[in-house]
DNA sequence: CGTATTTGACCTGCGC
DNA sequence: GCGCAGGTCAAATACG
């Protein structure tokens, strides 16, 4: 295992530059920030308490924390600025007043700078007063100092009274869903039940409508409350398919996720299942669970395709990945590789990397399962990618799929505005969410509404449009922000808005840049190659809302692209050598 | 030596 | 039933 790498090594400062929202305050009191971020980190709850709420997750604690109006409950999560705005605006002379103005000149400082200014603030609040001799000036720069120090001081203990009271509703919200998640089980099970007596039908009938549960959860991994309360319901079979997979066979009973049991199991009847769904349906089980091993088996066979240009031999998602097959693909001159996911033992995910025949800039990248795993942060964005992709799908084609409905409907929204970048196919053998991160519109190019590119594969040509921009403080908020890699993202409120409204999304409140300031840092972040994946990560919080990250990984989405040069050879897919792949597999490897 | 990758063989589903 | 293609396995190999 020496060959793996943690995957886990972000930069905690970069990452805050995802949060230009909440530095706006910090900016005046750098130390208290980076204390602040870096406890906040080690609790594991930033991901759901300071930044901008994935959809399924934030928005409860929000909700119950805060009095105010949308932009208030953001900021209700943003533990600098809040009680620091007020002090702060006190001195500072720029004041970054809470309505109107989307972009303050602080906020602009802020983002540029962010943690690379911090060791200035002091001398930078003592310039801030002029037109004083040098004497009061020390004098008052003294006193200022002071002060920042006793408000330092105060903020700390602010700041961990905060994130007691962050852990305390992280804990609420948890508890929350689990309960919701298991009324909303039962509810259908009654219903479902009740379904089943009037039109005679027997046995896992009632299991179909619980099929969008195995996603709810698969998707991020699963070892907590959640997940425990999917497991006790019989019907989850995908997670608890996803679990046995390759270990002790404690699911001797007809299990649907045939492939992935071990050969050991000696199911070869499983093996066999493998790949096709109809397989499922056909298999001699009892009559009970055909219906269930079907949809079990059309979610786990829920993929998401992720189409990005990239040079890299293959998308290091922030999962540990072990190559376990080659093969030529017809009509590919390049050769399919497929990973299987090495984090966890039984882990079913599995992915398919292949260049494009037509453009070998191209990277296809195709997941499929769920992680029956905790995820490192850096895992979390495409494995919700995964996850919620699979459960729009399902949530599309299932007639009832309650809870999901949201999600349900923000997926259709945003593939309706999306047309260009996220498809749905009905004609691949599996149902397929296909992320085309490779479309690259014109820079600038402002699209209809109706419409929203994310030309984000293609460096050169990034830059942000009005729709474009939309939709990214939802992206980055809820599963980019902890990108180390997009550090330095600044959005507009303005941007917000319309993302949100068009989203159905509370808001994000947080200060952004400039519109060229903002331009400029896109380009430079949309330079990364990691870009792309990420993105697609992201794109998925949007559709089904991140889910509630069990294992406290709270980050979301930190994907990156692996190194290696690949330009696509025919014949060698692993190009990644040995070294290669073990590096990239598991950590972030800038390009 | 342990682990990951390579690669040919094998299995399955599907179409003819 | 046969062949094809996709997907997976597992022994052999490579690497650190």
């Amino acid at each position: 295992m020496a060959k793996r790498s943690s995957g886990l090594s972000f930069d905690s400062d970069p990452i805050r530059l995802l949060f230009p929202h909440k530095l706006t305050v910090i900016n005046s009191v750098p130390h208290h920030r980076s204390t602040t971020w870096r406890a906040m980190e080690a609790a594991g709850n930033h991901n759901r308490s300071s930044s901008p709420p994935p959809p399924t997750t934030i928005q409860f604690p929000l909700n119950l924390n805060c009095n105010h109006d949308q932009d208030k409950q953001i900021n209700e999560m943003d533990f600098f600025s809040d009680k620091k705005h007020e002090e702060d605006r006190s001195r500072l002379p720029v004041s970054t007043s809470d309505p109107p103005p989307p972009v303050t000149e602080l906020d602009f400082n802020i983002n540029t700078g962010l943690h690379l200014v911090t060791g200035n603030t002091s001398s930078d609040q003592s310039v801030v007063d002029d037109g004083i001799s040098p004497n009061s000036e020390d004098k008052r720069a003294k006193n200022e100092l002071a002060v920042v120090q006793a408000e330092l001081e105060r903020m700390n203990t602010e700041n961990l009274r905060l994130r007691e009271v962050l852990n305390q509703v992280t804990n609420n919200y948890n508890t929350l869903q689990t309960h919701l998640l298991t009324m909303m089980q039962q509810k259908q099970r009654d219903e479902q039940s009740t379904e089943d007596h009037k039109t005679g039908n027997e046995g896992g009938g009632g299991e179909v409508m619980m099929v969008p549960r195995p996603f709810m959860d698969l998707g991020l991994a699963a070892p907590t409350a959640v997940e425990t309360d999917e497991n006790s319901q019989s019907s989850s079979e995908g997670r608890s398919h996803d679990e046995h997979s390759r270990s002790p066979p404690l699911h001797t009973n007809n299990t649907i996720d045939q492939r992935e049991d071990s050969p050991e199991q000696g199911s070869q009847v499983i093996r066999a299942g493998s790949n096709k769904v109809p397989r499922l349906s056909s298999s001699k089980n009892n009559s009970s669970t055909n219906i269930d091993q079907a949809t079990e088996a059309t979610i786990r066979k829920a993929r998401v395709s992720v189409r990005a240009r990239s040079e890299a031999p293959m998308i290091a998602d922030g999962c540990q990945w072990r190559k376990y097959g080659q093969k030529m693909a017809k009509g590919n001159p390049c050769p399919r590789a497929y990973y299987r996911c090495t984090m966890a033992a039984g882990c079913p995910v599995r992915k398919q990397v292949q260049r494009c025949a037509e453009d070998r800039t191209i990277l296809i990248t195709t997941y499929e399962g769920n992680h029956n795993h905790p995820l490192p942060p850096a895992a979390m964005a495409m494995a919700s990618t995964t996850s919620s992709a699979a459960r729009m799908l399902l949530s599309g084609s299932m007639p009832s799929s309650d809870g999901l409905m949201n999600s349900n409907f923000l997926a259709r929204t945003f593939l309706s505005c999306s047309s260009s970048m996220a498809t749905i196919s009905a004609s691949a053998p599996f149902p397929t969410v296909s992320l085309d991160l490779t479309q690259t519109p014109n820079p600038l190019q402002l699209r209809g509404p109706g419409q929203f590119p994310v030309p984000f594969s293609n460096p050169q040509q990034q830059n942000f449009t009005g729709a474009n921009a939309a939709l990214l403080p939802q992206i980055f908020g809820q599963a980019l922000y902890n990108q180390s890699k997009f550090s330095g993202l600044q959005m507009s409120q303005d941007m917000e808005a319309g993302a949100s409204s068009q989203l159905g999304l509370p808001a994000l409140h947080h200060q952004g840049a400039s519109p060229a300031a903002l331009a400029d840092t896109v380009t430079a972040l949309t330079a990364d190659p990691n870009f792309s994946a990420a993105l697609a990560a992201a794109i998925s919080s949007v559709f089904g809302g991140a889910q509630p990250n069990n294992g406290g990984n709270a980050n979301n989405g930190n994907v990156a692209t692996n190194n290696s040069n690949n330009n696509g050879s025919a014949t060698t897919s692993n190009n990644n050598s040995h070294g290669n792949n073990k590096g990239n597999n598991s950590s972030f490897q800038g390009n």
